[in-house]
DNA sequence: TACATCGGACATTCAAGTGC
DNA sequence: CACTTGAATGTCCGATGTAA
């Protein structure tokens, strides 16, 4: 995945994610010849006045690293002068607008492997991977975390160009920062909700500090960068302070980047994510002729994956707020409320349910013949069509006029990428199958309730009457 | 503006089911 | 018996309401 040491890869990984790293320890990153020649105008001026605000948060000090598990900076493009690249500029900010968005527990001493890799992923086979690839390019040099709190996850298109720099947020500063228990790294406190990251193709790799170990713990994706685009909707600050890396677009450019944009976008709401993509925050397509591809993958315009604790405090749970893994927990402390700051307990999980039959996946060494539907499942599937995967009824339930099969997706889930070994019921979990045709389904029956439809295995009780969020469309 | 409340989206757990 | 599945269960986002 990287080129560490594993001592070193140890240390990162039990290292915050925002840790500011001393300075004498930034190297220079191995960028490309067009950008080893540029020379900035006055980035490192920008940087200093950032690195002194009282909030901290001189993140824009912060480089993509070629060791850290900023799994959504690896997703950058390597080459910055690829329209594509400005889709990066979607701004995505972290599922968590709220002050403990950051996840206090990222930051809390004592985690080790704080954030990412750590905590309820343990017991899991991949769901971590997705954020845990290394980045590599040296575009990556290029990234920038902003403190603006101003981006939202799903912003409008018309600010998808242009987030202006050096917002912050200053109520929420503070109020989860572990700094001062960590007094080895600089003490930057900083807000969970005003963090957000931006990506500047205009700023110079090699002018950047790199963050050797960055630790990609709590919230990497917590940003996709945003970018200014177009020279015009830069502040007149930062025209000043960064030269043009990538050329202003023209009006015909930015327009085919508009519409570009507009069909990433619908593709995003209406394509159920590739399977086999299986790091969807870690691998982006770099070559020019995929562009359409990249444009046209939801996965860069994911949500980042909501990370919680394996057992909230019975305050928190209460609250329904975040918590975290200290007793007390941030939050306890915030309120005071630390005498009480204790685990809540669980419920035991009740056993000797039966359960109906499962889907069960086509073994890869049989989906060379699945063309030659050699068997009814497989010509189920053909008939049912490409887009559902699974087999959505038997044949006889085809010619039902309520049948699911004349749906977009037909089965109970489709998945956008993120927990591939999980079969996760999450509301995100719109299953990938439609790509890799790997499933191979029970009998369903399907009802409606209400807006919601339903895709029922015979013998399982229907999910409508269950609680079960799963197996129900929005 | 801060905080409380809470519906429901999202994440995790783990027993049942499956297949070798 | 290892692995998969998916319902049960828990976490907590974010909208909303209320009080200061």
């Amino acid at each position: 995945m990287n080129n560490i040491p594993p001592q070193q890869q140890q240390q990162q990984d039990q290292q915050p994610f925002f840790k500011q790293e001393p300075q004498q320890e930034s190297i220079q990153l191995s960028a490309p010849q067009s950008y080893q020649n540029f020379q900035p105008l006055s980035y490192p001026s920008q940087q200093q006045q950032h690195q002194q605000s009282n909030h901290g948060q001189s993140y824009n000090s912060l480089q993509g690293s070629s060791t850290g598990n900023l799994s959504s900076f690896s997703a950058m493009p390597s080459n910055p002068y690829n329209l594509n690249n400005h889709l990066m500029g979607l701004s995505m900010q972290n599922g968590s607008s709220s002050s403990s968005g950051l996840g206090a527990s990222s930051l809390a001493p004592g985690h080790n492997n704080s954030g990412l890799m750590s905590g309820a992923n343990s017991g899991s086979t991949t769901p971590s991977m997705a954020y845990a690839s290394a980045p590599s390019s040296p575009i990556l040099s290029n990234l920038q975390y902003n403190p603006s709190g101003n981006s939202q996850y799903a912003q409008s298109n018309s600010n998808l160009y242009y987030q202006q720099q050096n917002q912050q947020h200053p109520q929420h500063s503070n109020q989860y920062s572990y700094h001062n228990q960590q007094p080895q790294h600089q003490s930057q406190s900083m807000s969970s909700s005003s963090l957000t990251s931006s990506f500047y193709p205009t700023s110079p790799p090699h002018q950047h500090q790199q963050q050797p170990q960055q630790n990609g713990s709590s919230t990497p994706f917590s940003s996709m960068p945003s970018t200014p685009l177009r020279q015009q909707h830069q502040p007149p600050q930062q025209q000043q302070q960064y030269a043009p890396l990538v050329p202003p677009l023209s009006d015909a450019q930015y327009a085919q980047y508009r519409q570009l944009l507009g069909s990433a976008l619908s593709s995003a709401a209406s394509t159920p994510y590739h399977s086999n993509q299986s790091t969807p925050y870690s691998s982006m397509p770099t070559s020019p002729t995929l562009e359409h591809q990249q444009l046209s993958d939801p996965s860069m315009l994911q949500k980042p994956k909501r990370r919680q604790v394996k057992n909230a405090c019975v305050n928190c749970q209460k609250a329904c707020k975040k918590c975290d893994e200290g007793r007390p927990c941030t939050r306890c402390i915030k309120y005071g409320l630390t005498e009480t700051c204790v685990d809540s307990t669980r419920k035991v999980r009740k056993k000797g349910i039966k359960r109906g039959p499962y889907k069960r996946k086509i073994p890869p060494s049989q989906l060379g013949s699945a063309s030659a539907s050699t068997t009814p499942v497989l010509s189920h599937a053909v008939l049912a069509g490409p887009s559902t995967g699974y087999m959505s009824e038997p044949v006889t339930a085809l010619n039902s006029p309520t049948q699911s099969h004349m749906l977009p997706f037909t089965s109970s889930s489709m998945n956008f990428g993120y927990n591939a070994n999980s079969g996760s019921n999450s509301g995100y979990s719109f299953q990938t199958q439609s790509m890799d045709n790997n499933y191979v389904p029970p009998p369903y029956t399907t009802s409606y309730s209400g807006s919601s439809l339903y895709s029922t295995p015979y013998g399982v009780n229907d999910p409508a009457n269950a609680g079960s969020s799963s197996n129900h469309f929005p």
